[in-house]
RNA sequence: GGAGAGGUGGGUGAGUGGCUGAAACCAACGGUUUGCUAAACCGUCAUACUGGGAAACUGGUAUCGAGGGUUCGAAUCCCUCCCUCUCCGCCA
């Protein structure tokens, strides 16, 4: 949520802003509704003084047994015009809220200006020796992760479709295993080297947490909803860890606070049909390791560097080539400030693939969960803290990756040492 | 699922219609004292919105789980909902 008084005070600045993010939105009607508000609350205030003051003096009058007929009848048709009053601000409120609730954030100034993934910069990449040598060898047939799959028995989309649907990938042995290995590769690499404590998440969270990092309303038709609970699947671990803080004011000396927590996370997906859909490269259920910091706003920016930094070495590790994009403005999400996404080579789909997006959120999310923090020194007033998360990383598109970058040309797989100790096995087939 | 108890400020916890934005204590912060630490003493100590002011600051309104009702006036009375805890049942 952004800033009403910046919205108010730089209009312009937010109308450009929101188009170069390619969101609509319009500020126009949110500072009406806002200047509407305030006239009413003026009105509203002014006849609530007078009936304090006025009860007062029936409480006195009363007390020295003089008659306060009068007053009490008068006050009585204030009491009624308050509360029409009343009801007019709360529907403001509501409007008001509801419009600031779908203006998307805005981009820092250095995300650079762009309508689609095209304009998207590339920072950085890092390729291991091997892979080059795998894609240029022409003796070398390369199997795609479903094909890898299906040969070594390690996954079956088909039974897990007979058993969920299309998109509910199922390991099995090996497979299994190693989406085991890596989840837990990765959060100890988080936990002992990277300083991130480890949160367990519930995988179902209420409306109000969905609302706070940004997914509703206006992502409503891509989550899983239990109608009947009114409980909703979560997308990403980043909606309940974000949330623990929720409606908080935290002690500055808590900050920075990172967190890393394992979830699985459920998307409808819905409206993607017909982009690729094969195998891992969407589906409705999948893992992830998550990565989330509240920070001061002063260090944002940097820590948002170093979590990228965070979320690289997991990859180095494993010997997996990637690239680092910063998206531009029309390509960044609609909570988003800046945003670094890290993408694996598929030497199978010869294309990279999003593995991970890392983003500075600003104060936006902290502004709708009601996250502050109380800065050093006396009498600060709390100030809202800037959230960042990021992917480290979703193991689908991982998995993809992996598979394919080592595969010999026996069509066996070699599993990265570092996962090795959490395999309990080297090679698969 | 059945029965009961309870939700008050950062924490504990008073408060059953007006002088309670809310006692007291603890924590925190500032200060005095002290060779240092500790202790003691004094003071400060909620949040949001809104108005005035360049600002320091200051006026107003709201908030005692949420929403509604009664009343001139509600933390306090009534209704609905949510949440937490205890016991019983069921279950991993």
């Amino acid at each position: 949520m952004l800033d009403i008084k910046r919205i108010r005070e730089t209009p312009d600045e937010v109308r450009q802003a929101i188009e170069n993010k390619n969101e609509k939105g319009n500020p126009d009607e949110v500072i009406a509704l806002d200047l509407r508000r305030r006239e009413i609350i003026s009105e509203v205030e002014r006849l609530k003084n007078l009936r304090n003051v006025v009860s007062q003096e029936i409480a006195h009058l009363k007390k020295d047994r003089q008659d306060a007929e009068e007053k009490i009848t008068e006050m009585k048709s204030v009491g009624e015009t308050i509360k029409q009053l009343d009801e007019e601000l709360r529907t403001a409120d509501e409007r008001l809220r509801e419009q600031l609730l779908r203006l998307p954030n805005l981009c820092d100034a250095s995300v650079p200006v762009g309508r689609t993934a095209d304009d998207n910069a590339e920072v950085r990449s890092w390729i291991p020796p091997h892979t080059m040598r795998l894609n240029e060898d022409p003796e070398h047939t390369v199997l795609d992760h479903l094909e890898l799959g299906r040969k070594l028995d390690i996954l079956d989309f088909d039974r897990g479709a007979k058993i969920s649907g299309s998109g509910f990938p199922l390991y099995i042995g090996e497979g299994a295993t190693l989406e085991r290995a890596l989840i837990n590769f990765m959060l100890d690499t988080h936990l002992r080297d990277h300083g991130y404590r480890e949160i367990f998440p519930p995988f179902v969270v209420n409306t109000d947490s969905m609302v706070g990092t940004g997914q509703l309303p206006k992502m409503a038709e891509d989550m899983y909803r239990c109608a009947e609970d009114d409980l909703y699947l979560i997308p990403t671990a980043e909606v309940p860890i974000t949330n623990m803080y929720r409606d908080e004011i935290l002690e500055a000396d808590r900050l920075p606070s990172s967190f890393c927590g394992y979830s699985a996370c459920f998307r409808r997906e819905a409206g993607s049909y017909g982009k690729q859909t094969k195998g891992f490269l969407r589906v409705h259920q999948f893992n992830k390791v998550e990565l989330v910091k509240f920070v001061h706003p002063e260090h944002s920016y940097d820590e948002l560097e170093s979590l990228v930094a965070n979320v690289e070495r997991i990859l180095q590790l494993l010997e997996i080539p990637y690239r680092i994009l910063l998206l531009c403005t029309g390509d960044t999400s609609f909570s988003s400030a800046k945003t670094y996404d890290i993408e694996v080579w598929s030497p199978a789909e010869e294309t990279w693939l999003e593995a991970s997006s890392c983003s500075n959120f600003e104060d936006f999310q902290a502004r709708r969960a009601g996250i502050r923090f109380r800065p050093e020194g006396k009498g600060s007033k709390p100030q809202f803290v800037h959230t960042l998360n990021g992917s480290g990383l979703a193991t689908s598109r991982l998995m993809v990756a992996l598979l394919e970058n080592c595969q010999t040309p026996e069509g066996k797989i070699i599993i990265p040492k570092v996962l090795q100790p959490y395999t309990g096995f080297t090679t698969i087939g």
